[in-house]
DNA sequence: GCGTTTTATAACCGTTCTGTTACCGCATGC
DNA sequence: GCATGCGGTAACAGAACGGTTATAAAACGC
């Protein structure tokens, strides 16, 4: 589980680092708004946590351009008694708040809370359906059949699906989550990728059954 | 074995150093907290003691800091009866304490205990299957064959390895437990002490049994 | 001090991975 | 018809990766 921490204060961000790190989470920081959204781009963490003021740009800024290409649960650390902040950062779909100054404790519960509600928290093998995705190993396994080994790329590319298994998922939304910086041109890449990625998981890989083109939009996964 | 001693009372330091060093150990001194942290990060030590109670950065912002890279034991100095503080530094992730006031026979006495425990990361036995790893004499024994003799880099990878026996290990974590501060970019390092490693475990090195390469992620140890 | 061991750095090689180019088939629309 | 856009496939070259060897630098033992 991958977890984007942004804000500006370095001590906080090293106790909060420090907190979920001990639980088992692996941390990504940003001390400003510009690195948050190029972290959450090449990363595509599993949980935001987000700081309203800090400089270049604000978290309601980061949460507005985060929000625009991903549902990741996003939560914004605020300051107590700014209501108007708090309307507004749930407005901009932020799922959840926390009052400065919180504990450790607290942060790291309504953290786990926040990702059990968004459904599935898995440790290593993250399975959905007759997919059971192995991020340690690089492997897949489909159903029963022997665990495939997955490049680093092909391993994104699925665990974005899988993220949002049965639903469609725009092309240019996985180009930015797997190659991370690309404009939005570079479809060749993203279809070459599906294809090594059918070759490994598919029976037939000429006409998939588990990824599937969604024509003119990107590609979902199908697990049933 | 190099141990880092961080305490701002200078008698006191003089005499754990002094302790320490009949004892065997290499002692780093430290009599405050940023250097603490500084000596640290220039020395990777094998072991860490801290004084709650430093100028320029306490005990526990050191243990924060040193949390962050390294999962090197870490031993707390406090003074008896302020529980919180003792708390605390165990929430930080601190191995062990010591009240003061207290005799350099007991000090060496845990710290002995420490680093023998050191190579489990949960308190893992150091005999994991066919692979038995003596931390004190920096031997392995696989099987039934000879104890052999290891470096001190071969037996931090080697320990952590075992306390993760049969997952895989990512590279940058090995390289950050093993180092204690190199960057990501520094895959030469690992890849030559796998190979001086596998000289040395491994029946046929060139097809490893024990300690396989899980291709783009890392490496694992295969005891069964 | 000296020689030995250990660790770091560099270079080379084969394999795998990734980005690029090209071509094919198909549907759409003029 | 033909041009165009889109997705799939094939082929290839450069980059990256892992293993190996060699050599330099640092640490160690005496």
């Amino acid at each position: 589980m991958k977890i984007l921490i942004a804000d500006d204060d370095r001590d906080l961000l090293s106790l909060i680092a420090f907190a979920l790190t001990q639980a088992g989470y692996l941390v990504l920081r940003a001390p400003d708004g510009p690195t948050a959204i190029r972290t959450f781009a090449a990363e595509a963490p599993d949980l935001v946590v987000l700081d309203i003021n800090m400089p270049g740009a604000s978290g309601f800024q980061v949460c507005e351009a985060i929000r625009l290409q991903s549902r990741v649960p996003i939560m914004m650390l605020t300051v107590r008694g700014e209501e108007e902040d708090l309307v507004r950062a749930l407005e901009l779909g932020a799922d959840d708040y926390l009052n400065k100054p919180f504990s450790p404790r607290t942060l790291l519960a309504r953290i786990k809370a926040l990702l059990r509600r968004a459904g599935g928290e898995a440790g290593a093998p993250l399975a959905v359906g007759r997919v059971a995705l192995d991020v340690d190993e690089h492997t897949v396994r489909i159903s029963d059949a022997a665990p495939v080994r997955l490049t680093k790329l092909e391993l994104r590319l699925l665990q974005m699906l899988l993220a949002n298994a049965g639903r469609t998922v725009n092309s240019d939304r996985l180009l930015v989550q797997v190659w991370g910086h690309r404009n939005s041109g570079d479809r060749q890449l993203l279809k070459q990728l599906v294809h090594r990625l059918r070759q490994k998981i598919e029976a037939d890989p000429a006409n998939p059954v588990l990824l599937q083109t969604a024509a003119g939009s990107g590609y979902k996964l199908i697990v049933e």
